[in-house]
DNA sequence: TACTAAAATGCAATCGATTGCATAAATTTA
DNA sequence: TAAATTTATGCAATCGATTGCATTTTAGTA
């Protein structure tokens, strides 16, 4: 493996008898490089088999036309999605993206923060993980002068761009389709409540609640049952209740569904005619389960696509102070067999 | 968003009347810096919210690290869980990961490649589109002094570092087990035959027929069958034939081992017992549908740091020439209701 | 033909960190 | 105490591309 030297624009500018900036310019399509000459340097860094030096060029321009992307995996269905929806859009303007997992641990979370400084990004786009109370690390990058962009789990109290779905609509939407269904004991699955999105979708289910008279009753409501196993633990207690639930929304995840489905078909309970499931994110899976699972699309391919639109955009008006905006995605509910019981 | 001036080591320097170099080698802790000052300048550099510029340092260095990985698609199972491994072993290395995806498209994978090389990454980590049949761009990285991993979809031609799944080996297994459990008419739904994976799933098959004296049918072998609507179409044909399989090998893919599931629902076909199905892969959902999916595990995080770990092992001894060297992970056989005849 | 304006090219500094070599300071040895 | 080492630090070039400004070349005008 020998490292063979590159061609450099020295090289080209010495073949060519011309200076390294002409040749520069050249390259850069400057309008002050005469056509002749633009086009014999293309030739001929083309024939050198010339390849641009981007770490020079972008220390010279202090820029990296990197951006950071941190999730909590990525390998969930709903990240690599995203992430597949940023690379894609990015890529079309010549972008790179770095990608940091933070595993759901503060810490790591940090140090992924650290790192994408140091690589200089011009931009960090991130959904916080679990364990994200605090935000100095997020705060630092900002001071820093790198424009930051949250999506899905975000810090409310951070002035920052955000692309989130309408979490509380979703949810709002997903109860009051089981209220049309025909149940009224309605449970939910919650999700860590520090994150802003659990809390939402706590909103619209208790918000769904009150518009159609139904009561509010705190032992339908599960804290923490955010994993299959969770939710399978939290359903075993729901449905051993004197008044058990007729139907369970599983605000977390299709995952939390599966957990559920699982545990009504250990106990015999058919699906949807005696309980009533619905999930949320629309999981591969949701489609294929028996039965199917109702679920809540987020467009999450979408949402990435939307994210990197949106740093191009505000990227336009550098010169001018960035404003904290915030694009709301309205997810799409999808009704499967897990909730038809009309 | 002020572009606020980053603290250099100049800064550093003046303030503490040294010179650079001195503060350049007491940060990298270079053993010719006296310790007291070594400690003064970390800790000045720290008061000063001091990052070191990795784009200066790298192209001082002529180094990126940064490692390239070009995969068909993000967010498949398989790929997504490949790249958290590689992610997870490279960033305790203090490396990134450039990620780009080819669509399986070989124009796209041309140009992810040459965005690499001009990104001057270390390494391309690279499962190539089921398109590619040549391989010049992946050779001119190469020529460049790029090292390159092939894992999983490799070119055979090319010598290079390849990290594979024993598919033939694992193939055989699968196929054994379905012959055990008492299935004499097997079926195989093939995957595009340029693909080298494909091919060997195939012979794995082949072999495994020879070795239990089973004939081998041609009528039997679909190609093409990738991908759930491919495997279902090939199902219905397969299942009209006079005398039609009583087992199907979806070498391709849990998605194609889906589609056969689906077809023989529909057709009022008892799986197991009047139909194995194994698929290839072990989706999250194989093992949820009903009856739950026969599969095969490929280690699919493992694999990723295995990647990641071989490069850095073979860093070691950059200064000799790179050898082609293969590893082979033995993926292991998940035996589920889908062809549990017995 | 001489002269001005416009177009093309050249010069040299710069981005920030690194490193071989030279020099200065501190330490050891005779 | 002077000489010989050892240890620290400084100097200056370098990585490759970019860019403001100066200079040359070309085209256009009187």
């Amino acid at each position: 493996m020998s490292p063979k030297k590159r061609t450099t624009i020295y090289d080209i500018a010495e073949k060519l008898k011309l200076n390294p900036s002409s040749v520069s310019r050249a390259l850069n399509n400057n309008p002050s490089v005469n056509e002749a000459t633009k086009k014999l340097v293309l030739k001929t860094a083309n024939e050198m088999n010339y390849i641009r030096n981007t770490i020079a060029s972008n220390l010279r321009t202090g820029l990296s036309k990197t951006i950071g992307v941190v999730v909590p995996q990525i390998n969930q269905n709903f990240f690599s999605n995203v992430i597949a929806g940023i690379e894609d859009a990015t890529y079309k303007q010549g972008y790179n993206i770095i990608i940091c997992q933070s595993n759901e641990l503060y810490e790591k979370e940090v140090q992924c923060i650290n790192t994408l400084i140091d690589q200089h990004v011009d931009c960090i786009v991130i959904s916080i993980s679990v364990e994200t109370t605090d935000h100095a690390h997020l705060q630092n990058a900002i001071n820093r002068g790198i424009q930051m962009i949250q999506f899905d789990r975000v810090a409310d109290e951070l002035e920052t761009l955000k692309v989130i779905n309408d979490n509380e609509q979703a949810s709002f939407d997903a109860v009051t389709h089981l209220i049309e269904q025909g149940y009224s004991r309605i449970a939910l699955l919650e999700g860590p409540q520090n994150l802003d999105i659990f809390r939402q979708r706590k909103n619209g289910y208790l918000r769904a609640l009150k518009e159609h008279n139904l009561p509010i009753l705190t032992e339908l409501m599960m804290e923490n049952a955010w994993t299959k196993e969770l939710s399978a633990e939290a359903t075993r207690k729901l449905l051993g209740l004197q008044q058990p639930p007729d139907a369970i929304f599983a605000s977390t995840s299709d995952f939390s569904a599966l957990g559920v489905l699982e545990v009504a078909t250990n106990m015999n309970l058919r699906v949807p005619e005696e309980l009533g499931v619905c999930g949320y994110s629309n999981e591969h899976f949701s489609e294929i389960t028996s039965p199917s699972i109702t679920t809540i699309d987020q467009f999450s391919f979408y949402m990435g696509k939307t994210v990197a639109d949106l740093y191009f955009q505000e990227m336009q008006n550098a010169h001018t102070e960035v404003i904290a905006k915030t694009i709301s995605i309205k997810p799409k509910l999808i009704v499967r067999l897990s909730s038809r019981k009309k």
